[in-house]
RNA sequence: GGGCGGUUAGCUCAGCGGUAGAGCGCCUGCUUUACACGCAGGUGGCCGGCGGUUCAAAUCCGUCACCGCCCACCA
């Protein structure tokens, strides 16, 4: 590179021409004819309506950087590329699109609807594929899936069907959290527990028989008109001669029983519990063991239905509350009110206030497909970094409840099943015969997530990329969705492919904005990668992720960001002044010629293996670290010096050169790329460079030696400064200084025994100098 | 109610049994022909409190205090 080049890489002007080269020499894409080992990754797939955030950011940053390490250790190299249909945020955004047209999902009806969002899909999905193009990840960008594909969704039906037939899946009326923003059901796991304050109402029953009242307490009195029974612990004294006496239900008159069930605490409230089995999992649970009836009062619409009786139905349930409690006051049978703090469930999806409600729909039975997943990990079949998060899937998996799978969604796979009357037809196909009516419900889209690591390569068809390919070796991602996707895609890959979908899994931090808070858009709290991927260059980000990244939350830092823009300069500039000196690339190792040849060549060795130990181990920041200090500290601050002063040479420069710019490349690929094709003698793409050597093997005592004129060194330095002597102060020394001090600060050796100023001490092992004038030598202020 | 994690320099964080580290900030010098997005030299911490183990503790154990996260069906 000639003298002349700008002192600084622009990035905005050469990243996008890199990512075009990649693309032509086809970096990213995998052959599953190859001979060489496989090595494979697959991509968290963003949703097709996500833009990167800079969780995307750190989180593709490490599958980058371990797939272009694998890639130039020479394995086919296969990062799985594609997009998630997510059902419910995909329909959320067509259907605001189109409302703001004045267009309604229900007039529209499902088919145009559903057009409708393909539509979208096509012309404004996937935008964030581009965008990991920016950030320069070598995925298999040819081979880009989404999990509503047609091959794809074969997959997912004949999971499905396989699950139904091994009586896995099944239906049932059952007790599901019903969001109704969403007017779905949703799962477990998508429910959140926020704390809120009500107020606890005691509300008195009357005995049937006039013999008194039975008081209990309730923070939603508009499920009263629910109640079916009212239950007592059986071993409550108050309440012994009340068992099998009924209450009468204030507002409706219905008669209730009063039974005894042990779930009920004595100690709280009255130790009376009104049970409302259709809205309450816990209700719902005595009811079963009592054979209660169960009234549904609260609807799929989020209203009271007939089932409150005609006074309360079609209200909203806080309308309802509100109307109840003024009844009741009327005819006098509050007892109490007062304030009271628990938690209550909310949608994560839509946010609404979680309604549990009996519903019909399908759930999948984890229990069985849970075992072998479980000793995956148990054996270290499957393991996961940092460890603990194992323990905190194997206490999930260990008390893993059935999953609901249906959703009442139009947009994503329609559930395989049909009906005519009291018949029922599970299948890939549809039935033979009229009259049959297909589900209208569509799967959780994390059922089809979970099929990801091998749905993508073709399963169930035997593809070479399935043989090739699956299992992957590493799975990256962060901790919210180990549940959700983590844990099934081990389950599904169990049990369909015998073998677990990866062994390992990296879970990554959490990057939060610079104040701590969560970093989002609707707090206004994100800060956008791709604004800073323009201002500083896709290296400088990479490289700060990585440095920030941790086994901790972290909160996102300019300054790291700053730290990799400075890193892209510096490699910049000792790449010009390496080529100016002569430095060439493609040479044979050659043989260290000086002593600072020996100890560069001894500190890339050392970087070398360290740089391969921390990434084998996920220990980003410290890799990050680890190849700043050596470019900063050894390669510039040092070694080229003497290299300035003739005391290294330019073919030991240029080839340690060479190899510390592929040590870097799988974090910083564009510096690196660009400083390569600069180097005289550079061949094709340092994307496909043989991993970095060492010039030269490890030498201690070219290291202590240099630990030595570095201690030396710093002490002259520091001595000048100290006396606030210019700074190219020559000094006279006394002994005669190593001619590697000599060339890095100018010092001349005393060659009259009565004239030397200053005395700097080497003992054996280099360990203890003085540095200051005779005089001094002893001053403990000088001593060091 | 269980479980996990955090508390280290002004800020953001490493370190996790052997004499306290980085980046940024701050102070002093430097237009040294790769780089001022730079170079050199500095300032700055009883490593949250209290106990304990050890020859030796940010580092291990116990406990307390805040802060955060996950799991959980007490009206």
């Amino acid at each position: 590179m000639p003298g002349s080049a700008p002192s600084r890489f622009v990035p905005s002007k050469d990243e996008l021409r890199w990512i075009e080269r990649w693309a032509d020499a086809g970096v990213g894409h995998a052959d599953p004819r190859s001979d060489r080992p496989a090595f494979s990754i697959a991509i968290p797939p963003p949703n097709v309506t996500g833009a990167l955030h800079m969780g995307h950011a750190l989180n593709n940053t490490i599958q980058d950087v371990l797939c272009r390490t694998r890639r130039m250790a020479g394995d086919e190299v296969m990062w799985i590329c594609g997009t998630d249909h997510a059902g419910i945020a995909t329909q959320a955004v067509v259907e605001k699109a189109l409302a703001a047209e004045g267009i309604y999902r229900k007039e529209l009806g499902r088919e145009e609807f559903v057009r409708r969002v393909w539509e979208w899909k096509e012309e404004y999905g996937g935008q964030i594929i581009g965008q990991l193009k920016r950030l320069g990840c070598t995925l298999d960008y040819g081979r880009e899936r989404f999990t509503m594909d047609d091959a794809y969704a074969k997959a997912v039906l004949h999971v499905f069907v396989a699950l139904y037939e091994k009586g896995y899946i099944y239906r049932d009326r059952y007790m599901v959290n019903w969001d109704p923003g969403l007017g779905s059901a949703i799962s477990d796991l998508e429910v959140e527990e926020l704390e809120v304050t009500d107020t606890l109402v005691s509300i008195a029953y009357p005995l049937t028989d006039g013999s008194g009242e039975v008081v209990v307490a309730t923070v939603r009195p508009e499920t009263m008109l629910g109640d079916t029974a009212v239950a007592v612990n059986p071993g409550d004294e108050r309440y012994r001669d009340l068992v099998g006496k009924t209450v009468t239900l204030p507002l409706l008159g219905r008669e209730l029983p009063i039974v005894a069930d042990e779930y009920v605490q004595p100690g709280f409230g009255t130790g009376a519990l009104k049970v409302t089995p259709a809205h309450d999992p816990n209700d719902f649970a005595i009811a079963r063991r009592h054979g209660l009836e169960t009234i549904n009062v609260i609807g799929e619409d989020g209203r009271m239905t007939e089932g409150a009786g005609p006074f309360y139905a079609g209200l909203t349930p806080a309308e309802c509350q509100a109307r109840v409690l003024e009844d009741l006051r009327a005819i006098g049978l509050v007892r109490k009110e007062e304030p009271y703090t628990h938690t209550v469930p909310f949608s994560h999806r839509s946010g609404a206030r979680v309604e549990p409600i009996i519903s019909l729909q399908w759930f999948c039975d984890m229990g069985r497909l849970a075992e072998p997943a479980i000793a995956a990990v148990e054996e270290g079949r499957v393991r996961f970094t940092p460890a603990k998060w194992g323990e905190v899937y194997l206490n999930w998996m260990r008390e893993i409840r059935p999953w609901a799978i249906s959703r009442q969604l139009w947009w994503g796979h329609q559930i395989p099943v049909w009906y005519r009357d009291e018949e029922i037809h599970v299948g890939l196909a549809p039935p033979e015969g009229e009259g049959w009516e297909r589900e209208e419900d569509v799967l959780d889209t994390w059922f089809s997530s979970a099929l990801w690591p091998f749905a993508t390569l073709g399963w169930p068809e035997r593809t070479p990329e399935l043989e090739k390919f699956y299992p992957t070796q590493v799975l990256s991602t962060a901790r919210d969705i180990i549940f959700l996707w983590v844990a099934r895609m081990v389950m599904m890959g169990d049990e369909f492919l015998g073998e677990e979908p990866f062994s390992e899994v990296y879970i990554h931090s959490v990057i939060q904005a610079p104040d701590g808070r969560r970093m989002s858009k609707s707090l206004g709290t994100g800060i956008d990668p791709l604004e800073v991927i323009d201002e500083h260059g896709a290296d400088a980000l990479r490289f700060g992720l990585l440095m920030m990244s941790s086994t901790q939350d972290v909160r996102f830092s300019a300054d790291r960001i700053d730290q990799g823009r400075q890193l892209v300069t510096k490699i910049w500039n000792a790449t010009r002044l390496v080529v100016d000196r002569g430095g060439r690339a493609g040479l044979p190792a050659p043989a260290p010629a000086t002593l600072a040849d020996r100890w560069i060549a001894s500190r890339v060795a050392r970087g070398v293996e360290e740089a391969a130990d921390l990434t084998a181990r996920f220990e980003m920041s410290q890799l990050a670290k680890l190849v700043y200090e050596l470019v900063f500290d050894d390669y510039c601050d040092w070694y080229l010096e003497l290299l300035k002063s003739g005391e290294a040479t330019p073919d030991v420069a240029g080839f340690a050169l060479e190899q510390i710019l592929a040590l870097v490349h799988p974090l910083m690929p564009f510096v690196t790329e660009e400083c390569w094709s600069r180097m005289p003698g550079a061949e094709g793409l340092m994307a496909v460079h043989p991993p970095p050597v060492a010039p030269g093997p490890a030498d201690p005592a070219a290291e202590a030696e240099i630990d030595a004129v570095q201690e030396v060194v710093s002490a002259l330095r520091a001595y000048r400064s100290r006396r606030n002597l210019p700074p190219r102060t020559r000094l006279a020394m006394d002994p005669a200084p190593a001619p590697a001090v000599a060339a890095l600060d100018p010092v001349e050796a005393a060659d009259d025994a009565a004239r030397p100023t200053l005395v700097a001490t080497l003992l054996p092992g280099g360990r203890s100098i003085h540095v200051g004038p005779l005089a001094e030598a002893v001053d403990p202020e000088v001593e060091r």
